[in-house]
RNA sequence: GGAGGGGUUCCAGAGCGGUCAAAUGGGGCGGGCUGUAAACCCGUUGACUUCGGUCUUCGAAAGUUCGAAUCUUUCCCCCUCCA
């Protein structure tokens, strides 16, 4: 019986780091794995301008591949995104149109570049779209071709597809399509690409499993299909996306200091399983942290997931400016700034007007409400008076630190 | 095609002529406790306000009424059952 000891480096460290769901043959890939140096492939959809920590996962998988000497290909769903995979969504989505589609392959191409390697000739991402295959199939050959390997009886048989009749809600044919379309992706890249696996989220399991059918019926070759778990909190929400919008993976969308905020705030109980998952220090070396100061190793998560992505200067930075933001002793020159005109500020100011000004709050009820339950310090200094009226002598050196709550300090900065 | 049920504030879901900016729960936000955690407790959750009020909201439009989320008409959309 073969064993977890004789497995593979690189599926060993995928299991330990809980990167690990299903496997459609995990005995056969591990030696594969260590025969060759392989090429798989992972799909990202094109939907949103950016990736967000919801696609991290699959990001740290294209990373650990080229660690263990494998070569990524990264495929841009410029074909699929224009159809929309049904897999996990109630309603069919909105469908992008082309330019947009074009510009958010663009933009996540450059963010995935940021976290692979892009020098090593041997693992170098590979990026392909979709859309340069799939824009010119032919309808009849393709249904010959292709879609005389899927059966209806089996395709009605996906979670996908089901949870969408059971619940009577419309499933167009367009996004039917889509498990079809996914599984000759992968037919392609084992074509022309000699790509042997695909790794993806647990909910790609079926038009995973679609596409290694596909290879073996078609051309008889051996493939492989990899699935990563669900990632939630501790909370038990879906990770990624907050309240205030998605944690994205671009400063452009979520600045640097929130997004290392984002995991100097993550839940204790995450805490180790985040270590193992989003940075890449040895896992024994995480196995001996566990009993380590909580919130030190909370930063070192904020650290270490902050680096990889804006680099380890911007990393320091980052803790820099919550060291500022959460002392009471100082006024916190290194916090963002706001910068607003002189002439603004007319001498003085209505500190709700202020508050307004500074674009952390647009309601002036809701900032009214914030003064009423202690919530806003101006110079750590609390607020209780919704009508005080702020004026220059307030400012030191030109600027004011304006707290909202505890999490929120910003520096208001005259020029 | 026939018969019913429904669309309410971020979500779920009450209200069914005035006391409704709309119960309750969830979520969010803020405060307390702490550790920038969890749990728990408290407050808050349309906008503007000279804090007296004013304005905009209950699928859309028109109407009845002193007064409508609540009644009428038309329209749009969703669901259940039958064919």
């Amino acid at each position: 019986m073969w064993n977890y000891r004789l497995m593979n480096k690189f599926l060993k460290e995928f299991k330990d780091r809980g990167f690990f769901y299903q496997c459609t043959n995990e005995e056969e890939l591990s030696k594969l794995l260590d025969k060759e140096s392989i090429k798989a492939y992972i799909g990202f959809d094109c939907t949103a301008e950016s990736l967000h920590v919801g696609s991290l996962l699959q990001i740290m998988c294209l990373r650990l591949l080229q660690k263990n000497g494998h070569r990524p290909i990264v495929l841009l769903g410029g074909g699929t995104t224009r159809i929309g995979d049904p897999s996990g969504k109630d309603k069919t989505r909105k469908i992008l149109d082309e330019e947009e589609i074009e510009k958010n392959i663009k933009n996540i191409q450059n963010i995935l570049k940021k976290f692979l390697d892009n020098n090593n000739p041997k693992t170098k991402p590979i990026f392909v779209n979709n859309y340069s295959w799939l824009k010119n199939l032919n309808y009849i050959s393709f249904l010959r071709d292709i879609g005389k390997h899927f059966t209806i009886n089996k395709m009605l048989t996906f979670d996908s597809v089901k949870v969408r009749l059971d619940r009577e809600q419309s499933l167009s044919y367009m996004e039917f399509n889509y498990m079809i379309l996914q599984a000759y992706d992968f037919l392609e890249l084992n074509k022309n690409e000699n790509c042997v696996l695909q790794i993806g989220g647990s909910d790609q399991w079926g038009n995973i499993v679609n596409g290694v059918e596909l290879i073996k019926r078609y051309s008889n070759n051996q493939s492989y299909g990899l699935t990563t778990p669900l990632i939630t909190l501790a909370s038990g929400t879906k990770m990624g996306k907050t309240e205030n919008g998605a944690i994205w993976l671009d400063k452009k969308f979520l600045p640097v200091y929130d997004y290392w905020q984002f995991w100097r705030n993550i839940d204790d109980r995450d805490v180790i399983r985040f270590l193992k998952i989003f940075t890449e220090i040895e896992i024994n070396d995480i196995e001996k942290m566990k009993n380590d100061n909580i919130n030190n190793l909370k930063k070192l998560l904020a650290n270490k997931a902050t680096a990889m992505l804006y680099g380890e200067i911007a990393a320091m930075e980052s803790e820099n400016i919550a060291k500022e933001a959460f002392s009471i002793t100082n006024t916190g020159s290194n916090l963002p700034s706001i910068k607003i005109k002189i002439k603004n500020l007319n001498q003085e100011i209505n500190i709700v007007d202020l508050v307004i000004l500074s674009k952390l709050e647009n309601s002036k009820s809701e900032i009214r409400r914030l003064i009423k339950g202690n919530a806003i310090k101006i110079n750590n200094k609390l607020i209780s008076d919704e009508k005080l009226i702020i004026n220059n002598q307030l400012f030191i050196d030109n600027f004011v630190k304006l707290s909202i709550g505890k999490k929120k300090h910003i520096k208001i900065e005259l020029i």
